[in-house]
RNA sequence: CGGGGUGUAGCGCAGCCCGGUUAGCGCGCUUCGUUCGGGACGAAGAGGUCGGGAGUUCGAAUCUCCCCACCCCGACCA
């Protein structure tokens, strides 16, 4: 492809809506252009990454046995009412203004309304259906360039198997092919055992890749590999610890102390010997959730213990249900369930709130003064914690969902009435499970892993071009006589070119767009080596330059540089 | 949705606090000439509803109010 005749429009300077460094290279290196908030056109270089990537991640899906769809973005409304999930959504769910369609932000309700009725026996099961295509949400905020988008591609597989040992088989299929499709992509990830959600089922894992940019948080263990969303990660902790003694209970005048932290200036304690009220919703019904010192609540994990319907407490609702406000709440003469979380059991001597304003209470023993308490793990891991397998030091950090497998379940074969039968002729429901990558975002993760001060450096499969071929002085005529030849055998060979030919452009101004734009070999034909017969090759990657012959260029590029 | 920030030429910004010629600068763009191996130089040009609306004022990019868009943090999130 000659570059005076191409739609690249390279950037010098930093776009300012970009911060992350994917985002910003992207836009410089002319890939993608922002249309409004999490919205983007992909340019002709940049699809044609993406091209090769939904390629690569077609042939994987083969490979296990996948059957490639188109199904439309454009849904009626009524099949999202069947399951619930125009509520579910909510906000999250386009919708068309002049019909009752919505956009589909994934497709479950449409991949059961077609095995509804077609896949009507054992003998149909198992299926593997996928599509890559365009999904809506409407994100509340969306973030980091393509990242998190409002529009975005979307490979998304369903498996139907008549049981769940049919499941077991077609999930551990995705999971091969994932690591696959990541592997050939070149990308450094990891997969972490993950909250199921708002999905409902029972397995997840997710497909995770080390981020500052990321939206989701991880524990990993590097020792031992347990990795695990923090929103379910566990995790070994220093307990509270018993005394030999318990004191009674005492009321202490603590004024204007609202936060664990003020209440352990004030009363000169540590952390350790407190314990903090949260008080919840659930099903309509306060919960107290007591937490050792400042320990957060991980609301993820009490979401799934509950059972769902869970909320914090309004402030209103606080004065209302405890007589005080946040920062004075507490366990004692608490007229309601009481959670605590694993690490305050058999605690005593204890400070927390009094349930009353600008009081606290010390010589609290668990044990003997909140006898109905519950314990469960409630807490969020955190770095340097002991590994839960290992006892080895945990890495808590950011990273970016690539890829979430799911095994569903019977939740949409039984709403929609996905119904089969068994070799016993007995009616069952289609038991599915539930696929997805962010196509997009194994680019920007790709770059977020692959660039350097000059640019992006792509690496083989993804490299959009093999080659750059840079003519520097293109108003010389031996020069672009021998570009003109270069780029002539380079794709007769095989080859894909960037061909630098613009003849109104600085020897800088291409080189530097060349590195920016990042493809593996860069080839230099210039006045001064061309006089000896010679031209330059350079790698990308390590900046190692080599001068040779000409004639011997298709030879040269068979060695390793 | 809460908090913070930004909006001035295609891009990056200054000007605004303290209202007052024709709204600037760099990059890019057009034409001509020179240059030609690490973002060249000279000359001449084109390009602006100063995000939108209302108001205050003799006069608003600048002050006031309302709205919109975008970015960041949080909440939220398959």
């Amino acid at each position: 492809m000659r570059l005076s005749k191409s739609f690249i429009p390279t950037l010098k300077e930093v776009p300012s809506e970009a911060v992350i460094p994917s985002h910003i290279l992207m836009i410089r290196a002319g890939l993608v252009r922002q249309v409004s908030a999490g919205i983007y056109t992909w340019l002709p270089l940049g699809y044609k990454v993406l091209r090769k990537i939904m390629e690569i991640i077609r042939q994987e899906m083969n490979a296990i046995g996948g059957q490639e769809f188109h199904f439309p973005a454009l849904n009626p409304k009524e099949i999202w009412e069947k399951t619930g999930r125009v509520e579910a959504f909510g906000d999250i769910l386009f919708q068309i203004k002049n019909r009752d369609y919505v956009l589909a932000p994934t497709h479950e309700e449409i991949v059961a309304y077609h095995a509804k009725g077609a896949v009507v026996s054992y003998k149909d099961t198992p299926q593997i259906w996928y599509q890559i295509q365009t999904k809506f949400r409407n994100e509340p905020r969306p973030r980091s360039g393509v990242i998190r988008g409002r529009q975005f591609i979307m490979k998304d597989a369903y498996s139907l198997d008549k049981d769940f040992e049919g499941l077991d088989v077609s999930y551990a299929l995705h999971d091969k092919a994932y690591r696959a499709i990541f592997d050939r992509c070149g990308l450094k990830y990891f997969v972490v055992g993950a909250s199921s959600g708002a999905m409902g089922g029972s397995k997840s894992e997710e497909f995770m890749v080390k981020s500052d940019a990321g939206e989701d948080t991880v524990a990993f263990c590097e020792k031992c590999g347990y990795a695990a969303n923090a929103e379910v990660a566990q995790s070994f902790a220093e307990p509270v610890k018993r005394h030999a003694e318990s004191k009674t209970v005492y009321e202490i005048f603590t004024p204007n102390v609202r936060s664990i932290d003020e209440l352990c200036v004030f009363l000169k304690i540590d952390e350790h010997e407190t314990a903090k009220s949260r008080i919840y919703i659930h099903d309509g019904q306060p919960v107290l959730v007591l937490m050792l010192g400042n320990d957060e609540v991980n609301e993820t994990k009490l979401n799934s213990l509950l059972g769902g319907n869970v909320r914090p407490a309004h402030p209103e609702e606080l004065k209302e249900i405890t007589g005080a406000d946040a920062g004075s709440i507490g366990p004692i003469d608490f007229k309601h369930r009481i959670i605590a979380d694993n690490l305050l059991k058999e605690g005593n001597n204890l400070y927390s709130g009094a349930n009353r304003n600008d009081y606290h209470i010390g010589g609290i023993d668990l044990q003997r003064d909140v006898p109905n308490i519950e314990y469960f793990d409630l807490r969020t891991a955190e770095n340097g914690e002991k590994c839960i397998r290992c006892a080895s030091n945990l890495e808590v950090f950011k990273a970016i969902e690539l890829g979430h497998i799911f095994k569903l379940g019977t939740k949409y074969s039984e709403a929609l009435g996905v119904m089969y039968l068994d070799e016993n002729g007995k009616e069952k429901p289609v038991v599915m499970g539930s696929y997805g990558i962010g196509v997009e975002r194994i680019l920007a993760c790709f770059i977020e892993q692959n660039y350097d001060d000059k640019g992006i450096v792509w690496k083989d499969p993804l490299n959009p071009f093999d080659i750059h071929l840079i003519g520097l002085n293109m108003k010389n005529n031996a020069v672009s006589t021998a570009c003109e030849k270069i780029y002539i055998e380079l794709i007769a060979d095989g080859y894909e070119v960037l061909y630098d030919d613009r003849n109104d452009v600085s020897a800088g101004f291409k080189f530097n767009d060349a590195d920016l734009l990042g493809m593996p070999l860069q080839v230099i034909v210039g006045e001064k080596n061309l006089k000896d017969g010679n031209i330059e090759l350079k790698n990308r990657q390590t900046g190692e330059k080599r001068i040779v012959m000409i004639e011997q260029l298709l030879d040269e590029l068979q060695k390793p540089i």
